[in-house]
DNA sequence: GCCAGCCTGTTG
DNA sequence: CAACAGGCTGGC
């Protein structure tokens, strides 16, 4: 469900509550969800920052001892969670009855608890030893943040160069392309950037790879800006929806004529997605 | 590349 | 009832 623009605000609503408290007990209600293959312990844990990288959110985690001049390796750990399509990181201010699709719980040291929900149970929280998060060879791989430094004019032309032969659509999906783009901003950045979904990535000239570097930034800025979009069922950390999804030109947007032209937009399936577009604005 | 598979819920 | 849903992996 979430792409960068959402997980960033999850990361946002949850930091400015739950930095410096303690995770006093991780309780897990499907074993499935919560992976741990080193054993780390499940107990008290002072949440020091949370960290974004693509669709991941990273927790850093202490050991909350209250007077350790010298912490150990294990008095460390990074806690990653992964939304994938339903996934949800709720504040609660009370212990309450844990909802039909909570999977794990973090009972904090405020008396209320923060609970990963996750309808189709896609989604992961996995507990690594510090710096072991890139064992988890999709965060590994990512790619550069679309907003960050790295990603530069020079890297996209490069980028679409090197997998010349896919889709433009599959390179901006592609989590070792570019981290944090899913089928929400692909289709509106292309949209922007006047890109038909299935140009092949190698054929688009340097002009309009310029165009859509800065329509990719210039999406996913404007729907952080708004909070991400509320197409279904994302809400953030405190179970707010956003706003985004009343400036969508195209994504769910088949049948309506399109804003700029008048066009009927249409769906078609690229790269095993869904995808919308306007056939007359986007060659 | 594509496509099934992972899950549950909603929509047509 | 089938098709589809904001993601990603692994097997051809």
């Amino acid at each position: 469900m979430p792409e960068l623009p959402e997980v960033e605000t999850i990361r946002r609503t949850l930091i400015e509550k739950i930095q410096n408290q303690v995770i006093e007990e991780i309780i897990c209600y499907h074993p499935d969800v919560l992976v741990n293959p080193d054993g780390i312990s499940l107990d008290n844990w002072l949440i020091k920052d949370i960290r974004r990288r693509g669709k991941y959110l990273l927790f850093d985690l202490q050991k909350d001892i209250i007077c350790n001049p010298k912490p150990a390796a294990r008095d460390y750990c990074v806690m990653m969670v992964h939304l994938r399509m339903t996934g949800k990181l709720l504040l609660e201010e009370k212990i309450v009855e844990p909802a039909k699709h909570t999977h794990v719980r973090f009972v904090l040291s405020n008396g209320g608890s923060l609970d990963f929900n996750d309808t189709r149970r896609f989604g992961r929280v996995t507990l690594f030893p510090p710096g072991q998060e890139f064992n988890d060879c999709g965060f590994a791989t990512l790619g550069p943040e679309p907003l960050g430094d790295d990603f530069t004019i020079d890297y996209l032309i490069n980028t679409c160069k090197r997998y010349g032969k896919s889709s433009i659509k599959g390179v901006l999906l592609n989590q070792k392309a570019i981290a944090g783009i899913g089928n929400i901003y692909a289709d509106e950045s292309l949209f922007r950037a006047g890109i038909f979904p299935e140009r092949k990535a190698g054929e688009l000239s340097h002009a309009k790879i310029t165009l859509l570097h800065q329509k990719v930034r210039e999406v996913l800025t404007e729907a952080i800006g708004h909070r991400g979009t509320s197409f279904r069922d994302y809400v953030d950390g405190l179970g707010n929806k956003g706003f985004f999804q009343l400036h969508l030109a195209v994504y769910q947007k088949d049948g309506d004529p399109c804003l700029a032209c008048g066009t009927t937009i249409e769906k078609i399936k690229v790269a095993g997605r869904s995808t919308h577009f306007c056939p007359h604005c986007q060659k």
